[in-house]
RNA sequence: GCCCCCAUCGUCUAGUGGCCUAGGACGCUGCCCUUUCAAGGCGGUAACACGGGUUCGAAUCCCGUUGGGGGUACCA
């Protein structure tokens, strides 16, 4: 029982804190999306700390990447990386010295004590006394063992140095999970430093939320069986005066992947980054992203951020693990990418053409005004932005490079379509004014009336044709967005592939 | 082994003792609209893991069983 203060009375300070290994996952962008919605709504602070102790693992390059993950989501942060903030610097390989303090002070008053078994010790001394060897170390050094030390001496081994955790047992109010219990003598006092002088992931997590004066962790369930011991350890700061409080934990659900199993990084569908090469919107993103253990009302699950942000104060949070629905999100994707207005879409699909090299970085003002045009045809009909990229390719393609998808030519340009493209080449060149609306009656009229065939069979060629494909924005403004010029071009070019 | 968490349609969830004949969304599906694909409109499909309690009354509370997941490092 704690009789700290309440962290859940004070002003939010929650945190975020990565460690910079690997691709950035969706389930961290989860993690960090509900603690910056918890900070944004309780108008605290959020604080990103970068967890790199393990230099072997730890890059320059997933650093990068994390930055890059809470910009593109929109997710800032108050004091971190960039910004600066009380309680700097935020990346742990640049606090060694803070750690040793810390340590140093613990260990005078005896929080922490030296201790030199090895696993074998303690698998010796448990097969000694009928001890479950599986339950891991026996706390035997909390007295010091002569023998033992004078051993590790003789053999140059240094001794690590452990948390005394209070023989009792230790419970919490979990923001998700309301109160956990772990009971007395099943948290063995685990190793903050390591002989070596380091300081562990058990000492330094617990020890910068305490001295950046976090309220609030809201993290994975993964590290709920440690929070006991996390707790131990802040009283302990309590006791020599460097923490306040205990934070206020809430663990949250894992998100799965295919089978039950948590997201790992090697899963090709946990990247996130590949999300936003698919073309998801961040506000689509953000959107399901919460819908995994969070929901914002019975009848709706449809937001934006500000709407999240307004929503979210941590109450609705679920327990239960979710996972990880590819198509539930397209279509999360699909309503945001309609919701946006038209030109922004226009921008961002620009922007997605850009990077993808369909469009030029420097693309003339003629270019540009024939996306604002061709944007508005494949919004509605769009669930990520790469497949309103491939729907309007073609305006982009020159002739001459142009290539009709050979899985759409199998499938509607046949021998048959010979007399359809040939009316349709009449049609267009016969046409005073070149416009989707003079098109229309035109088309018809050759195609339907005129050979009398179904629109659906009259229409597929033209439209495999001149677009390439059997999916397009609407045929006749996609002619007249062309022009008369390629149009009949490519009409006859295609005629002339049914012939070879 | 030991400790912890979780358990409602295929999936994500709403539900905090009577409003539940269990609501929404995705998916699947029927119809309408329609030049393709979508979008949109109107329908349909489908769930409280099991067993005991408590209670006038349980998806909701308690216990147990089963199932799933996580942790158990001088990783984070």
């Amino acid at each position: 029982m704690t009789l700290t203060p309440a962290a859940s009375a004070r002003p939010v300070r929650a945190r975020f804190c990565p460690s910079p290994t690997g691709t950035p996952h969706v389930g961290l962008a989860r993690t960090a999306l509900f603690n910056w919605a918890f900070a944004r709504h309780h108008r605290g602070t959020l604080v990103f700390r970068i967890e790199d102790t393990d230099a072997a693992r730890d890059s320059e390059e997933s650093y990068a990447a994390l930055l890059d993950a809470m910009t593109w989501l929109g997710l800032d942060w108050d004091e971190g990386p960039g910004v600066g903030g009380p309680h700097a610097p935020y990346r742990q390989s640049q606090r060694g010295e803070i750690y040793r303090e810390v340590a140093a002070e613990l260990l005078a008053v005896g929080h922490l004590y030296e201790s030199y078994s090895t696993t074998d010790d303690v698998t010796a001394r448990s097969l000694a006394s009928g001890r479950n060897p599986q339950l891991g170390y026996d706390n035997h050094d909390r007295t010091p063992d002569p023998v033992l030390i004078e051993a590790a001496i003789a053999a140059g081994r240094k001794p690590v140095l452990r948390l005394r955790v209070p023989d009792r047992d230790i419970t919490f109010d979990d923001l998700v999970r309301g109160p956990i219990t772990f009971p007395a003598g099943s948290v063995p006092d685990p190793v903050l430093v390591r002989g070596t002088g380091e300081p562990l992931y058990t000492l330094v997590n617990p020890v910068d939320d305490a001295l950046m004066g976090i309220t609030h962790v809201l993290r994975g369930e993964d590290l709920l069986p440690s929070t006991p011991r996390q707790i131990a350890l802040y009283e302990a700061l309590i006791a020599i005066g460097r923490a306040e409080v205990v934070p206020q934990f809430g663990h949250l659900p894992f998100v799965t992947g295919e089978g039950n199993r948590k997201l790992s990084k090697r899963d090709p569908q946990a990247n996130l980054f590949q999300y936003r090469d698919d073309g998801f919107i961040p506000e689509g993103m953000v959107n399901y992203l919460a819908l995994l253990g969070w929901s914002i009302a019975e009848d709706r699950d449809i937001f934006t951020p500000a709407e999240l942000v307004a929503a979210f104060d941590g109450r609705r949070i679920s327990g239960n693990p979710a996972r990880f629905d590819r198509r539930k999100a397209l279509a999360i994707n699909g309503t945001h990418l309609r919701m946006l207005a038209p030109e922004d879409f226009a921008d961002r699909l620009a922007g997605y053409l850009v990077q993808r090299g369909v469009l030029a970085a420097d693309a003339d003002g003629e270019q540009r005004a024939l996306l604002q045009a061709a944007a508005p045809l494949v919004q509605e009909r769009s669930a990520l932005l790469s497949e309103a990229a491939e729907m309007v390719r073609f305006l982009f393609t020159a002739d001459d490079e142009f290539a009709i998808d050979p899985a759409a030519a199998a499938k509607v340009l046949t021998p048959a379509s010979r007399r359809v493209l040939e009316a349709a080449v009449a049609a267009v060149e016969g046409v005073p004014e070149f416009t989707a609306l003079t098109l229309e009656p035109a088309m018809k009229a050759a195609l339907i009336d005129g050979l009398g065939l179904k629109s659906k069979v009259a229409f597929g060629p033209v439209r495999a044709a001149v677009t390439g494909r059997t999916i397009s924005p609407p045929l006749y403004e996609s002619l007249e967005l062309l022009g008369r010029d390629s149009t009949l071009c490519r009409l006859r070019s295609a005629l002339q592939g049914l012939s070879s």
